[in-house]
DNA sequence: CATGAATGAGGTTTCATTCAT
DNA sequence: GATGAATGAAACCTCATTCAT
């Protein structure tokens, strides 16, 4: 009863080590299997195959990281598109800044206690997973962080619609997008731990804040 | 004499397409040489390996890219430092915002102007390379930009020396370097041509600026 | 107790499934267990192997056909026998006519009845078996028709005894046991019903009894 | 020069014979390698896949086999059609039987020849191949013969056209067209040689004649 | 009666590379 | 310069079967 799971446990760490030396597509069930003292048909008794097998080291994390993205930039965006259809231009700006900014330390703060908290399996789907079906993982985040930046920066510019984004616009909202993202990565993958992540995270907000309004305010 | 070179330029064709289409590591020589017309052993006379086929691709363009980057940022940075050397404080900060900024926009440009002039290729280092010796490029790069940017950090923060720069001074300086090259890369791999390149480009400048300013202005 | 039987029938449900579908070589256990919501282990405790699985699923079907094709052979391979040994040559070949042919039709229903009332495993016996030990079934049974058919071609010739038979003779007495067998296979698989079947059957035996007589009269 | 296709050779020897003796879905390629005393890289040298193994020791004998069946039957659906479209009815009977039969003995020796010519191939085909792309063949050849026996049971018939084919007619004739094949493949795996076939055969078509015969008289 | 776990051998296919000619 | 042939290792995966519990 105890050591029920001891096998699928010992092929799970095995795993994990092999895909993050070696990254998805260059590691080896074979080594993974003889690492874990066992048979690879063992393996296939607990993982349908390679794919399913990083799936179970990362599934979980990566549910939990979805919530809070798309938990917290949805209740945002929400609150934006709100005061975006009342009526003062300047409120919104100023909301814009101060809501939107803000409260930008807050959520930072939890996704980086969050990435910290589960950082080796954080570190295998950012930098590790070409060739699983997770490789276009960050381009998934992407796009969800863009859907609430689009908002926010038209409430920024003071734009009545969608229809107002140019060309230019779009491109720059989606680099702030991808930007965003970025940070995240960088600090997951460049800080020890939470403690310092959040410390560093100070100036990368100060960063960002900078770069928006570098872009609101260029001609 | 004539055709002797034909058979190279043939499999380096290919072996573009292949590379572009798989990446590095899921590219078969296979494949290429059956693409070009040509048996495996043809390829091994005049490409030592799949590296080195790989290399031949790049390698003049990365030279030339590396000319570029180092070239400019060197400069730079000893213009830069011989400011950093003289007493007034209040023209260093003038100096950094009027040569630092003002200047980036033509060295911008003529790295996005050489980008496009490479962009199969560009795009293959930045994108297709995982598994090969050159996976690492962008850190490489964002290395040398570093040095620059860290010249640069020093003189507008007004320090009289490396040795005052904090971890986190340290970190951010890391981090904005890390984004300049990435700004770099995403133009490269979201616009058409330079022309659209150096459009987007304004507003990435403005980003970055902003961003600096933020960081330096920040308590 | 009412129970523990539940397992075995849904396995062989299953196992039945299976086999149709792909063949005795491609049926994979494992699929089988899945289907019934079971562990191989459980199969195993039911069967002995893969063998004694089709074998659970087919026996009862083998042997009442056994004992029908038998048992109607050899009832009349003795009565032929017992007029063989008369004397009179005319009445030999009338009879093998009047008894022999006009007899067919009413085993033959019986036969074609039976193989319908058990169509499927029928059609696993027949189309699905390769691999397994069944998979010469209709061999065997071309075997035991053919002692009948050599009696009544013995018969039918004027011969006196089995040794008058030639290699030529013996050939075409194979050929038409096969055959024989090989129409109640083609009706099995390509009638929908039995009554579908026993129509058809009258051209079938229109189609052997002119064979015969062909062969019969053949110089 | 001489042994440059050795090994392609021996390796298409090895495997006839671990198809001969296990079929297609037995036989491993990992055992045709070994006994031909090379790796398995290099069979994928000379053969794109197992399938590609086994049409390469068949595909020849296919062609040629296809064409003789097809040209003759063709060359006799021809005529008999021609026949056909003319007036006098009992001229058609006639013919069907003066041409359509008498000339089924030449024709079949052509094809015995051939069968015994490739024997070994043709056994592969006939009885080897289940799980490959071949396992359908004879199907497929009774199809062919199909039409042309089509074509003349209409005419011996007297039908006036193919609509007045009823759904018996159409069974029988499938039927006879099955054992049409059958009667082949059973003379290609029951004799030792063409020669033996040959002489077999004059007692298969006379079964087949009466069988025809049978059939068209009944009522 | 059945589970869950594991074996071990085997399956086909692909890879980058080498080398005599 | 280039071919054709071959290597040998490794890839992922599936199989029927066993057995302690």
């Amino acid at each position: 009863m105890e050591n029920e799971k001891e096998t699928k446990k010992k092929l799970l760490e095995c795993a994990m080590k092999e895909f993050s030396e070696k990254g998805y597509m260059k590691a080896s069930i074979r080594n993974i299997c003889k690492e874990a003292g066992v048979t690879t048909g063992a393996l296939y008794f607990f993982f349908k195959d390679k794919e399913d097998l990083f799936g179970n080291l990362v599934a979980e994390t990566l549910m939990g990281l979805n919530k809070i993205i798309v938990g917290h930039f949805m209740e945002e965006a929400t609150a934006t598109k709100a005061l975006a259809d009342s009526d003062s231009e300047i409120s919104i700006a100023a909301l814009a800044e101060a809501q939107g900014f803000d409260d930008d330390m807050a959520i930072a703060r939890e996704v980086i206690r969050y990435l910290f908290k589960h950082k080796d399996v954080i570190g295998l789907l950012l930098t590790k997973a070409q060739g699983s079906c997770y490789e276009n993982l960050p381009d998934i985040m992407v796009d969800k962080v863009e859907t609430h930046y689009t908002q926010m920066y038209i409430a920024m510019k003071g734009y009545k619609s969608k229809k107002e984004l140019t060309k230019e616009d779009k491109f720059i909202i989606h680099w702030m997008s991808h930007d965003q993202i970025d940070i995240f990565i960088h600090i997951a993958t460049h800080c020890k731990n939470a403690a310092e992540g959040e410390k560093q995270m100070k100036n990368m907000i100060a960063y960002m804040i900078g770069g928006w309004y570098g872009v609101i305010n260029s001609k």
